[in-house]
DNA sequence: AATGAATGAGGATTCATTCAT
DNA sequence: GATGAATGAATCCTCATTCAT
């Protein structure tokens, strides 16, 4: 029953499913079927709106960073203050929407898929400096000159974090499933040091 | 003109050839051919000397670990005393050998296996108990009951520095190679306030 | 806004397509789609005039030969005495309506498309029987018991230069782009010393 | 019971098996299946040895007009004086081991070919140039500076003989089987009326 | 020890065609 | 009248793997 308007649900229906495949797999070895299978859909329909494997690929990549930056700004905009809003960034990054198994996955699947495709190298490469610039500013007034370097450190952290939690072992003291206390614990345990020790 | 005792030889070029391929792809995507042609031989005496596949792969992941945990064993020889040993595990972990390009590629894409083979995830967890258990072992004379947390800490910042090195981006604050001295004075910046803070 | 007696115009539009998109590609691999675009409709409509694929080529085909059946009759309609209507079906036959790059690509590909239909290949036949016949009837008082031979002669001449022509190289002695002057030239050499020979 | 050198052997099968499949249907769809399966093979095999569909074509068309070059050139090493050797030319063109049914439609749909590739246009590029070099070589003698226009005459009429016949009617007055003899008759009615012209 | 030969299985992509609206 | 939605059926091509030599 063919209806009007189904693009948008079909696209959306697919970058799930794309996000569920690679999750479940593990691996970008997944074959369009297989994704539009789970969506509910002919592999066909899936090229014929979005052209091509890498361009699911892409568009299940955009989104998830798009959900992730979501997170962080609505996270942001109920903080007062830099340390509000430092703390606001670390849990909005492990936030149960991001720091889930599949999505896990698929984000350390992403940074391969960098590996390969100039596009998609991009689309991290925002999120990176998005995430990196966050940092700063908030430093700044806290921690001074030092800002850059922490920033870095912190960002480093959050990307190890997650990509610990890939093999599903105890990212810090627990569980298998991703912990988001625990997590959430693990780098801000660093920032508070950082603030600690100031602008000296 | 068949020679004896050729195996290691073979093994020894494939697992190379690994490396370099998956690193110069960015990707596990890479063919049992173009692995063997690197290598100089026939895609057939691969899979002779390896029975498949993953094999090869599961050889190159195993070889490249070695060489880090050797690095670290080495380093750790020379230390005296707990600072000197922790420095020794950071600055053994982005020693250039291990610290390529390539092998930085070849890292991630050993994390993408580990979803998918449960051989190399057991590896890869090897590699990671290690890390703790050396990292714990000289802290908890530093900072105590801390040790366990402060481990998982700069394991998690050694992976995510690692990690944003596949990108290619600037990981702490130049270049786009890998910059050893940025990478450990990065990890490092963070364990000085830890053993700064102490047993508190 | 639908209209009423819309099918001819859809169909004429659809036709004219199809010869372009054959011209301008050269071959018969020539998706509904691309011609139902260049038609201005969708590829389903297409298949609603015509039924299927085949159809809309064999429509085109009818189309093209109609046209140049057209213009044979329409320049024998002013031709007097065997002579000039001889000359005239040659010069109609490469009149510009015909003689277009992208007709003569068409004109080759149903050659094709006449190996492979029935349908295509009884139109052809028509055709060929048809230029036959109009030559041979005005050859017979020229030529006598010979114009049998000579319209064969002269319609065999004639494909040929259509199909030189598909190569885009100098058909005759020139340019690249169909050049009719050169393409007369080339048959009426080869009519007139068989009208100098006559009926011996 | 894989040997070795089988490349040559594979190859050559490869290509009948091409002409065959392309003179059977009249058309270039063919698959690669249906290429490799005459040939005795698997398709993989097909492409190990072509590399893709487009060179085992173009193999097909190489080997089509090497043919046809070689029986020219073996006619005229028979022939003295231009006039015999005017003949051979016409006479290896349909001769039977060129002008066989499905030859000649592989040869029509060389023809298109040529309008999608620029390889395959070279290579009937060639063969007009060597035709029409070979035709106006001896025509110089007999016609003088008619010979240009003679060989264009004599080269458009041996394709349109050869384009008629892919449509499996009497081409001539005959058969429906190429009829060698009747068109031989054709083309040289024509060449005897322009050499009893002269250099006039 | 080493390899050319060979293939089955699979995967991305295309497309004619159908259907409900 | 017209179209977006949808798909099954192909087709090209790749590749890990096997085997006979």
């Amino acid at each position: 029953m063919p209806k009007l308007g189904m693009e948008p649900i079909r696209r959306a229906a697919l970058v799930e499913a794309t996000i569920a495949e690679i999750g479940s797999s593990g691996t970008l070895d997944v074959t369009v079927a297989q994704i539009a299978r789970r969506a509910g859909m002919s592999s066909a329909l899936a090229h014929h709106y979005f052209g091509g494997k890498e361009q699911i690929f892409l568009a299940a990549m955009r989104h998830t960073l798009t959900v992730y930056a979501a997170g962080v700004r609505g996270a942001l905009a109920m903080a007062k203050g830099p340390e509000q809003r430092l703390e606001a960034i670390v849990r909005a990054s492990f936030a149960s929407s991001n720091f889930r198994r599949e999505v896990v996955a698929a984000w350390l699947n992403f940074y391969v898929l960098a590996q390969a495709s100039d596009d998609a190298r991009r689309l991290l490469a925002v999120y990176q400096w998005r995430l990196r610039s966050n940092l700063t500013y908030d430093l700044r007034p806290l921690v001074g000159a030092r800002a850059s370097d922490v920033a870095d450190r912190i960002a480093a952290l959050i990307d190890g974090v997650y990509l610990r939690q890939t093999l599903g072992l105890k990212n810090v003291q627990g569980h298998g499933q991703p912990d988001e206390a625990a997590a959430v614990a693990t780098v801000m345990g660093c920032l508070t040091l950082e603030l600690q020790r100031g602008t000296t």
